[in-house]
RNA sequence: CGGUGAUUAGCGCAGCCUGGUAGCGCACUUGGUUUGGGUCCAAGGGGUCGCAAGUUCGAAUCUUGCAUCACCGACCA
């Protein structure tokens, strides 16, 4: 490809709404282009790296043995009735009408439409198992779309489902997805780790998501320091406190609390340490057989963080958790937040393992500018029930037992789970037996976010002159560059007979041809990251020179003309 | 969804307070100059000032409504 003939779109300049690196660097790359708030255009170049890393998910797959289908963006919407979704799933899922006002959606994932197709298509265990998988656009109306296409209300994904008879078939292809996952990212040039995760909206049992470590990423994933257990922290069991709980020692007494509302103020204001205190929260819990919503108070440390996730699954807290109003707080409790404790609580509270083994406590009086202390459990707070909620944090026993906790940002690129019957059973997606019975499907289904790693691979490869793709899925593997080419017939001549030999090779080339120069094509290959640069110059054409470069590792060594492009395939080959 | 802020040329921004000819830098076009790391000089094109209504002789500027975008928050006790 002729620079002059293709289309580049650089930029000097940042635009301003683009936080993080990879989203700065795509723009200025001149890869995508914002379209609205979390949909983007992606340009010539940007699309080659997009379809590179696709193609490399697809060998992949099918090397493990999955076989590809295309299926429908647009859903009808009786079909996610039919398995609970349309009700469960939030604002996040757009829904649409026909122009026979029938109910329709965007696809945010395709469980039931692959569902579907499998309870039609398939009725007999010999068909069993199989693996069907796609690569299509989703569209999840994101709450907050942000840093380019890394959290984009559009994207690229690839995802399988996979169907079985036994849970011991599902393992095995579940086992084969992993592989295939490391695969994939290991082909990438990526550094990524695979953790236990939880299952989420998707639901199931058995999760693992990939994540790209990165500190700008969203998640956090934990790591024991002696072992390989590695975790996202929604999912880290923080275990019990080893210690027991002291005995009282100190009267339980009121104290005035006036500009008190954080455990912070707490902190600041009366000496209280955080991790002598605790923080009670106050959510909604689910609906009675009246209907009637009451509240659940959820209660740990004053330096721990609630986890929602465990949260949520507490029984008697509603799904999706939500924090309850300050009006109903004051109205079931008589005190507003700020000032609220374990000690007479008229509702439900649940109490994280490490606040529970605290004695001679501080916490809110459930009275407005009040608080108390020397509070103890059993004493002062009689019902109440041990879980645990919190998030783990650095130094943390790992729940593996063996070594401590530490924490780093990922970017979740991957995501298989083991879903069971959830989408089979109330599809109704069965077959039949050896012996002639009706069985219900257990399936799997396993995720790739194919646009979100273009992103995630710029967050882990650039410097301070741009990207610095692994060679996989550069948007070329190398670039020619000559020197004031308008200027000399040597010059266009090697250049020309150097691209021409490069394509002959099967190389995937770009020649910089425009009247531009040298500075402005050094930036300009630099920022968009081509991995190999052939400058021709006057300076070494007098002995039959070029010279390479290397952009990763900035070393540059002379070449002669002959042998230049034989070189860079080694290069190529070599990786 | 809540808070804050923004919206003026393709991009980054000034002008608004105090109403009266719409500006700067980059990019783009043309000519010249320069030539192994974003040269320099000159000329030029490009704007319903987010949309709608109002106040006014006159609105980018004041008022109201709407839309879009961004940041922060949604873990606050």
């Amino acid at each position: 490809m002729r620079t002059t003939e293709y289309l580049l779109s650089t930029l000097k300049e940042t635009p301003s709404d683009a936080e993080i690196i990879s989203h700065q660097l795509m723009l200025r790359a001149g890869m995508i282009r914002k379209l609205a708030s979390g949909l983007y255009t992606w340009l010539p170049s940007g699309l080659k790296v997009l379809r590179k890393v696709e193609t490399i998910v697809r060998e992949e797959m099918n090397k493990a043995g999955a076989i590809e289908v295309l299926m429908p963006v647009v859903q009808p919407a009786d079909l996610w009735e039919e398995s609970g979704r349309w009700d469960k799933f939030g604002p996040e899922l757009l829904r649409i009408k026909d122009r026979h006002e029938r109910p329709f959606l965007l696809g945010p994932t395709h469980e039931e439409v692959i569902t579907e197709l499998v309870r039609k298509e398939i009725s007999s265990y010999k068909q069993l198992p199989i693996n069907l998988y796609q690569v299509q656009t989703k569209f999840r109306d994101e709450v907050r779309p942000r840093f380019g296409v890394m959290r984009a209300r559009e994207f690229l994904m690839k995802d399988a489902y996979s169907f079985h008879l036994s849970d011991e078939c599902l393992e095995k292809t579940y086992q084969k997805m992993h592989q295939a996952y490391c695969n994939i990212f290991d082909r990438l040039g990526l550094d990524y780790r695979p953790v236990l995760a939880d299952t989420g909206s998707i639901g199931g049992s058995t999760s693992h998501e990939f994540h790209v470590l990165a500190d700008s990423g969203e998640d956090a994933i934990v790591f024991s320091d002696q072992s390989d257990y590695a975790a996202n922290i929604e999912k880290a069991e923080a275990l019990a406190p080893s210690e027991t709980r002291p005995e009282p020692t100190a009267e339980l007494t009121k104290f005035a609390t006036p500009n008190a509302k954080t455990i912070a103020d707490l902190a600041e204001q009366y000496q209280v340490a955080p991790n002598n205190s605790v923080k009670t929260l106050i959510v909604k819990g689910v609906e009675d057989e009246n209907g009637k919503q009451g509240l659940v108070a959820l209660i740990v440390r004053g330096d721990h963080e609630l986890n929602e996730v465990k949260a949520e699954k507490i029984d008697l807290v509603a799904e999706p958790l939500e924090m309850a109003s300050d009006e109903d707080i004051f109205k079931t409790i008589g005190a507003h937040p700020g000032s609220l404790g374990p000690v007479s609580l008229s509702i439900p509270v649940y109490v994280d393992r490490s606040a529970a083994v605290l004695a001679d406590f501080v916490a809110g009086a459930n009275e407005d500018g009040q608080h108390y202390s020397g509070i103890n459990w059993d004493r002062d707070v009689t019902n109440y029930q041990v879980v645990d909620i919190r998030n783990v944090v650095e130094g943390d026993p790992s729940p593996c037992g063996n070594g401590k906790l530490i924490i780093k940002r990922g970017i979740e690129v991957g995501h298989i789970f083991q879903l069971g019957t959830k989408y089979s059973e109330a599809m109704k997606a069965g077959v039949l037996t050896e012996s002639g019975k009706h069985e219900t499907l257990t399936m799997g289904c396993y995720g790739v976010g194919v646009s979100r790693i273009v992103a995630a691979a710029i967050e882990q490869n650039h410097d301070k002159f741009g990207i610095k793709w692994p060679a996989a899925i550069a948007p070329f593997e190398l670039v020619i560059l000559p020197m004031n080419m308008h200027k000399s017939h040597r010059i266009p001549d090697v250049a020309n007979k150097l691209y021409e030999s490069a394509k002959a090779a099967g190389i995937d080339v770009l020649f910089d041809d425009r009247k531009e120069r040298p500075g402005v094509m050094f930036n300009d290959m630099e920022l968009i990251g081509v991995p190999n640069v052939i400058v021709i110059g006057e300076r070494n054409l007098d002995e039959g020179l070029v010279e390479f470069k290397n952009r990763q590792t900035g070393e540059k060594i002379s070449l002669a003309i002959d042998e230049a492009i034989e070189f860079v395939k080694q290069q190529l080959e070599s990786k």
